[in-house]
DNA sequence: GCCAACGTTGGC
DNA sequence: GCCAACGTTGGC
């Protein structure tokens, strides 16, 4: 099995790379992803040690934080099935959940977030789906190669 | 705060 | 199954 690549967003405001390495263990799950595109990549496609470039979105700077690694692979997401939660969901139920999510953990931070204004302007990133005009997904794949450049070469 | 791009919903 | 209306994302 070899190991994938992910982007992952998050508000910085509602949950940033800090947030997460202050975590108990630095671990969190990532519940409330209401998109069946990034819910598939959870539910199908995301397993235990594949690595994760967490994204700051809809923020001052928006751009990549820091790695983080999936620590437990999917699992439904229980707070579809929470009439409090701004994510309840009274379409899936225990029977057959709609919803699924992981656990990441705090791999590391980077000294400076790698601005998206400066990824778009590099040759070798035009292909990654961050980068495309009208992309929003919050969860996606990354090429290995896309992800080697970043680390050995932005961060 | 604006708005383009995209996803989802629901009437037909 | 089409597609208009609506809601959301997220950069700017």
């Amino acid at each position: 099995m070899t190991k994938k690549y992910w982007l992952m967003k998050s508000e910085p405001d509602t949950f940033s790379i800090d947030d997460l390495r202050e975590r108990p263990d630095s671990k969190e799950s990532w519940d409330g992803v209401r998109n069946y595109q990034a819910r598939n990549f959870m539910r199908d496609e995301m397993k235990k040690g594949d690595l994760i470039l967490f994204y700051h979105s809809s923020c001052k700077v928006p751009g990549i934080a820091g790695v983080a690694k999936v620590s437990m692979e999917s699992h439904p997401d229980p707070t579809c099935w929470d009439k409090s939660s701004a994510y309840y969901d009274p379409k899936s139920t225990k029977e057959s959940p709609r919803w699924f999510m992981v656990e990441v953990c705090f791999k590391k931070k980077f000294k400076s977030v790698i601005e998206l204004s400066k990824l778009k302007e590099l040759p070798e990133l035009k292909d990654m789906i961050l980068v495309q005009k009208g992309s929003r997904l919050s969860i996606q794949p990354v090429k290995k190669e896309h992800y080697d450049f970043i680390v050995n070469n932005l961060a």
